[in-house]
DNA sequence: GGTTAGCACTCGTTGACGATGAGTGCTAAC
DNA sequence: GTTAGCACTCATCGTCAACGAGTGCTAACC
């Protein structure tokens, strides 16, 4: 049906479509290199496929776009053979194995809730986030240029992440490092490893070590694993596209990148010294650029009177402050009273 | 520090702008009837609580919104005791009561990990969904106008929901109701008790009934319950704010109110009739308006050959399609093999 | 006959400009 | 102290011209 070269065309307007979303002109695809034709002849099969139903122009002056003929197509010749590179599977095995535990549950279980009633985003700390240290870091050469990094945490929990080695490490460069680090790091809460990283171990490294940037890069991928995510529950995160002030999607992507982060949210959610009750945080109020125009009302949880964790709704400063407060209140106390049962 | 007619109109703006998201202007206080000024002296104290840094002015011609300090000032003098209605507390209440079942828990998980993985919104659909049906449905009144609504499933679930009763419907008219809907409705799948609601019962109680509309309303937020959710596991939705084809925020929303709507997700989910690998569906080929520019890439995942539910991703038309197609693959016959472990 | 260079043409994007109207500030009357 | 009236401001919206990326077509080339 289709000619050897029309299909090669097809397919690299797929793919660059698919890298790019913008249309794809016939100049790019001629300058990929794996199709060696000018323009003006990619230019004629382009027509030609247009008129097949397999491309698109969405006007005259732009270049095409696969059509749902196209991408139909594409699919059902895709020749790879769907395997994913051993760094994926690793990370779908781990994630399979992480267990599953009750309290993580019902923390999470409680944002839902939290957000669900407010329309609003709701933010749990987990009160792994405050207290869990690192016990033990390990670096296993797999090959050459490969290696799995194991993280051992106080609360016995085992993360493991999959790493490639910077070309020209001696293994007796990489013993230094993971010592170094096991003597700087251990006894260390997780959300503040990767600050320490750069604080601590950065300065020391660059004195003794080759290749410091590539190790440097290679030990943030390494920490920057799963447990600095672990502990922070977010939910209904999508409501915040129902507010009129979040019609720019940059906006709201920058918040979502701040939630993303631990240490920040730590910071913007840390309750104030001295202070039991809720908190309502108004615009600047918030340390951080990213929400100057939300407002962050925080409550914290705990068991017999030791405060465990925050719980938070983040919404704009056109808030409804008093419906919110008066959920986060009974809430709060409940995730409380919930807790302090299930330990007891 | 402010008179008591100058907290009056900030606590009128900050409320109305928290309603609207828009600039209140003088004229629109004034005529909201619980501050019996015109507009031209409102405009004066406006003007004031400006100077004093309570309101701002986004530009000249355009009417106020609160400053930071003036939500502080509505925060700090907030009078209304936070107290929450009855049937928010009740809400939160059954919430928490809600069992945590470890087949949802891992359904939940998969699906976080499977949209961590794709960069892409993931869909799965529980067993339940398919196979609950319901099997009693009781409305105890509470009240003159209030009743709970409570749900029985086949699985044994029990779901309550406060409802109104419509004015001037007695007892035995309620009672017919009910007893109508449990010969009607028993061992009908939950999803798809909404509409059997509209076509079978709707007929027939036109007919016997007053207040028909009103019933119904009242029918249909009763049966609107969790139920219709329960066994649908979103996972990854703010991927989506990535895809540049998502830049409007209206697309999105009525995406996200698809995800929303149980039935509708059903059909699209549903695994066609011998189909048993992995199927793409392709923009229009998905028979859904608001995402008629995304690709649905399903597969199903099954105990002991029985098809239990269906998995999914859905992106947008230009997605990684190879790399997905490769996850989802690994990911079904994973959970294929740990339901078929958990359940030995 | 297939391939490529060159050139006129199309059409979406961008920025400038004027009309419109909501809402203000100020003055004068009540 | 309060209110009516009026000139003024400024964001929004639609129009319009300049710009440029990318095409389609023709003619030359291998």
């Amino acid at each position: 049906m289709l000619t050897d070269r029309q299909r090669m065309i097809l397919n690299a307007i797929v793919d660059d479509y698919i890298r790019s979303a913008e249309p794809v002109g016939s100049r790019s695809i001629s300058k990929r290199g794996d199709v060696g034709y000018s323009p003006a002849t990619i230019r004629n099969e382009m027509a030609d496929l247009e008129e097949l139903g397999f491309l698109e122009q969405p006007h005259t002056s732009a270049g095409r776009i696969p059509s749902h003929k196209g991408y139909r197509y594409y699919v059902d010749h895709l020749t790879s053979s769907f395997s994913l590179n051993p760094a994926e599977l690793h990370m779908m095995k781990s994630f399979f194995a992480e267990k599953l535990n009750v309290m993580e549950q019902m923390i999470q279980h409680t944002a839902g809730i939290l957000s669900q009633m407010t329309n609003y985003t709701s933010i749990l700390l987990g009160p792994e986030v405050f207290h869990t240290s690192l016990r033990h870091f390990q670096l296993l050469p797999l090959h050459e240029d490969q290696a799995v990094a194991i993280i051992v945490t106080s609360t016995g929990q085992v993360e493991n992440k999959i790493v490639s080695i910077p070309q020209g490490v001696s293994v007796s460069e990489l013993e230094q490092v993971v010592n170094l680090l096991n003597k700087k790091l251990v006894n260390v809460p997780l959300y503040k490893l990767k600050t320490r990283l750069y604080t601590e171990i950065g300065e020391e490294m660059q004195r003794h070590i080759s290749h410091y940037e590539d190790l440097m890069s290679m030990l943030d991928i390494a920490l920057n694993n799963e447990p600095d995510h672990r502990g922070v529950y977010l939910s209904g995160t999508t409501h915040m596209l129902n507010q009129p002030e979040f019609k720019d999607v940059d906006k709201v992507r920058e918040i979502f990148e701040l939630l993303e982060q631990t240490p920040a949210l730590m910071k913007l959610m840390a309750p104030a010294p001295g202070e039991h009750g809720i908190q309502v945080k108004i615009g600047t109020e918030n340390t951080h650029e990213a929400i100057s125009n939300c407002s962050l009302i925080t409550a914290t949880y705990s068991i017999d009177g030791k405060a465990l964790g925050s719980i938070g709704i983040l919404g704009p400063t056109r808030m409804e402050y008093a419906r919110v407060i008066g959920i986060l209140n009974v809430l709060s106390h409940d995730l409380t009273k919930l807790l302090s049962h299930w330990y007891k």
